[in-house]
DNA sequence: GAAAATCATTAAACCGGTTTAATGATTTTC
DNA sequence: GAAAATCATTAAACCGGTTTAATGATTTTC
């Protein structure tokens, strides 16, 4: 590879020269920029941009620092979320270091990575990495919130919690406590917000939780997703148990119309449906159109990659933003 | 941030020796292992990334580069194969350096990017970034066949004509000739290796393909491609004209799914459908089943990565490969 | 037409690591 | 117990750019 000192040499100019040209940082006269642009493209010389970034201090990357697991696939959600990240960067001219490479705890395997600012998904509580980029002094958005939360740092997030007080809250004024709650795996701290949120619609209305059954989605018992709402309407149904049904997602929500359909039972008509995600987009396709929330997936994202834009350029910036979710009503819900 | 040699000063110790115990190519005794670990976390020292890669040139990170138009969502097909490219990376230790960027062309905006090799999706015709990639040294693994094709050039890519090839024979073996075909975008080079495998079909088989009807995805025309089935069937549909369906997507044919469904059409009683993808897999969700073509997209991600591995070790590999898809049949065809 | 001001370019230091060859201390050998 | 071998550490060069202060050439000023 040729190399910015091959070029001056070349085009008898100092490295400095070349450096101007190419960053265009300093005026370099006509001739001069003409012979060197034309001895670079000769030996084929590009500017390192590890070289560049050692000098001044700037990749023009961003980090997304995201869990993989290995045997579940991303879920809409996530993609959905990241779709508004790439999106927001691209559009400010930063590029994406996605990270999803799970953290060793030896102090020598951590090193500052070649980002102006960090993304993290899903922190941990008391995650120590929040701290180790502020030592790096490395700007840092999270999407999901801080466990303990901490005024100092920026994050984006959904309120679960509230948004599942809602459909309960929907529910009941639609004559609907007998409930089966397909929420996502228990070991989800939005699982664990949304089962929650349902518990305090159905203390603020006075009525019993009794008749509100919980399960919850689990890799080994279900293949995916839409597998769990089939597999668990079919299996847990009596007759006069239900009056409604709530699923974790959209695709949950079409394995239950599956096996509602095999059950002989009419969605609205005998059972009502409602999912907290629409993360496939599913909900306006299937039939009866489904009522849903909406999570702004893509919102999230966007937004977090805003604030780290802002946070990059200054870093004494915080922000916090709570992403409204809403209820969009269609057909698959009746009142009792 | 302290560096290196604050460091070294602070632990009484060359820069050197800080190096050894970080890096661990050379042994450092214990005790002065020791003392600079612990000198290390005190002043809040990581090492940088940037100026390792430039040292040993190496950054354990690969591109990506990936076109991303504002007004389209990414498909399930994209979605699918670069989760491919991640997960396969992410197994073999490696980062992604997401690069959605659009190209300039402007000489002095190159640079060579902090990665130790490039997949680069659906190159153009001509592209000249294969060309500067390979000036730059820096391994490239192509997704979508180059155009020219050349010998020294590494890719994988479905082969799409005869994937549609193989639809239609299946579909002519069952008495179907008269064929709405709902092909991608026209602009794809997708769509037109689909269309040619099609008549190719017709052509061996001795049929007239008269009585094919091909249309094309409009971003204009349809809000999204499930509405792209709903209208074309709903708008194109006169009783005897067609008996079979072909569409591009799962997402395609559920529109069209709803659209039989209101034209009191029954599916695969009067109509047979069948999809050429299905990226949302919603194929084993519908009613009835969806018979479709499985197109591997994410395998294709994890191949493009593990070639690309491979040529990262030794840039004089080249590997060409085809991923083969499947025809999955399910319930949505039958025998005229 | 000499002095002052402007302009284009350069030499050298710097960004923060790694690596090679040399050095000095310690251990082994006989 | 001196010579040889081994071991741990260091000084200095290097990776490939950017930037500052200095320099020399050119233009402007009066």
């Amino acid at each position: 590879m040729a190399t910015i000192d091959d070029v001056a040499k070349a085009a008898g100019v100092s490295k400095g020269t070349v450096s101007s040209v190419f960053s265009k940082k300093r005026p370099i006269s006509r001739p001069v920029t003409e012979r060197v642009l034309e001895v670079a493209k000769g030996l084929g010389y590009y500017p390192s941009h590890v070289a560049r970034s050692l000098a001044i201090k700037k990749t023009m990357i961003a980090g997304l620092k995201m869990p993989i697991s290995k045997d579940s696939v991303m879920s809409g959600f996530e993609i959905q979320m990241i779709n508004g990240v790439i999106r927001e960067f691209s559009k400010q001219g930063y590029r994406l270091l996605l990270d999803t490479l799970p953290e060793h705890d030896d102090q020598t395997q951590f090193s500052i990575d070649p980002v102006d600012g960090v993304i993290m998904l899903n922190p941990r509580k008391q995650d120590p990495r929040i701290e180790r980029y502020n030592q790096m002094g490395i700007p840092l958005v999270l999407i999901g919130r801080p466990d303990p939360i901490e005024e100092k740092i920026s994050y984006v997030d959904n309120d679960n919690r509230h948004l599942s007080l809602q459909v309960g809250q929907y529910l009941i004024n639609h004559g609907h406590t007998a409930i089966l709650f397909l929420n996502s795996s228990a070991d989800m701290t939005v699982a664990i917000d949304r089962e929650h949120g349902l518990a305090e619609a159905f203390k603020q209305s006075g009525r019993s939780y009794d008749r509100v059954h919980v399960m919850n989605y689990s890799r080994r018992k279900h293949s995916n997703p839409t597998d769990y709402g089939y597999v668990s309407l079919k299996s847990i149904y009596e007759p006069n148990r239900f009056t409604a049904i709530i699923t974790d997602t959209d695709r949950v929500a079409l394995g239950v119309m599956r096996a509602a359909r095999e059950l002989g039972l009419d969605i609205p008509g005998e059972l009502s449906l409602i999912a907290l995600s629409n993360d496939a987009t599913l909900a306006q396709e299937m039939t009866p159109a489904l009522t849903s929330v909406e999570l702004s997936a893509e919102m999230l994202g966007t937004e977090a990659a805003k604030i780290l834009v802002e946070k990059m350029k200054d870093v004494d910036i915080v922000e916090q933003k709570i992403i409204e979710a809403k209820l969009v009503i269609r057909d698959s819900c009746r009142l009792l």
